[in-house]
DNA sequence: GTCTATATGGAGATAGAC
DNA sequence: GTCTATCTCCATATAGAC
């Protein structure tokens, strides 16, 4: 693995752990036994850091969107995405929890309006097809209502996880948030529909 | 004005402007004009600047709650109780946008999740007596569905305005948060309630 | 109690040798 | 690409004046 890999894996565990503003580039450097100097090379500003892993997690974001649109649009199989979504945000929360502190200095060079435009026009096309298939009914305002919270949801659940149900572990933690976007889904569901939903209540 | 207070005040301006990870507390005093020392014999560390603003932000908080259960329930009174809570919220928004790095160190001394559970207990009472006007209507899923909504949007909204919406002016942000908090509403709100939520649609 | 002056140790970052 | 040495700046602690 190259250094560039090393250093990121280890940036983010420890992220994960303490998060940016108390891991200091020295505390990763020493953990991987390489020089502060070494780590500059690689990544000049420690905000670097943080966006090769917004860019790694956004890469692995969108395969998961592609595998999703390669095979059939379905409730369950929509459900099963976001899940996976969740799981990928999770492992990245260090990466998260430092984007509202930063949002000045990754503004200009990592343009978050970017992904949630288009995080956005998936999700308008996901909803028409679950409709299609009548698994979801709504009206345009129940829609764009729909696309909100979904939006508002994935941008935000990990900040909420992080700051009170710190003391849960990662499976109970994403049930939870399961369960709460199933309900929301419960509103908009047709009877078929909600027999898939309920696996995840 | 108290020093204490200038201080508090100052550090929320430019928490706000450039968030705490990149103000620093020299920063702070050299727009007061005092020196460095005296901000550190009144607040021995950074982080105790933070919990003070955030204190601060109950109590103003508390006293809008105390405000509204003064009165009549209703649902456009508590409509205007978020509303105004969304205000409150903003302009201590550079408090909140560095809990999320900070809650390894503030969490054991500042514990927001008794604030939490404060919060859902109220809303409890509130979505009660709605029902008991005629404003609402639902069944027990339904009102800790609604509890955990109104909990998770309170907690994360000003953090997704900060990184989506920062080029928007605050009565843009809060009439936009506002009109997403009207439409989760309108899913168990009457004929009687929907009047109500009209104006924020 | 309030404040100034100053010391200390650590952070992010850079320069230049290898 | 990697290292050592070093620079500057910052948070924090303390000594002591008023």
């Amino acid at each position: 693995m190259s250094t560039r890999e090393r250093i990121l894996d280890k940036a983010l565990d420890l992220f994960n752990q303490s998060g940016m503003y108390k891991t200091g580039v020295r505390e990763i450097a020493r953990s991987l036994e390489i020089s502060p100097g070494n780590l500059s090379y690689h990544f000049a500003r420690k905000e670097d850091l943080l966006i090769a892993l917004l860019e790694r997690y956004g890469e692995t974001n969108d395969a998961l969107y592609a595998a999703y649109f390669d095979g059939e649009p379905g409730l369950g199989r929509y459900l099963e995405l976001i899940s996976t979504l969740l799981e990928n945000a999770y492992s990245h929360r260090g990466a998260f929890l430092g984007l509202d502190e930063l949002r000045a200095v990754i503004g200009a060079e990592y343009d978050y309006r970017v992904v949630e435009e288009k995080r956005r026009s998936f999700l308008d096309h996901i909803l028409t097809k679950l409709e299609g298939v009548g698994d979801l009914n709504f009206d345009e305002m129940d829609k764009a209502f729909m696309i909100d919270f979904i939006a508002f949801f994935q941008r935000c659940w990990i900040m909420e996880a992080m700051i009170s149900y710190a003391h849960l572990d990662k499976t109970q933690i994403i049930s939870r948030y399961m369960r709460f976007v199933a309900m929301q889904f419960a509103q908009i569901a047709t009877l078929k529909g909600q027999r898939v939903l309920g696996r995840w209540l």
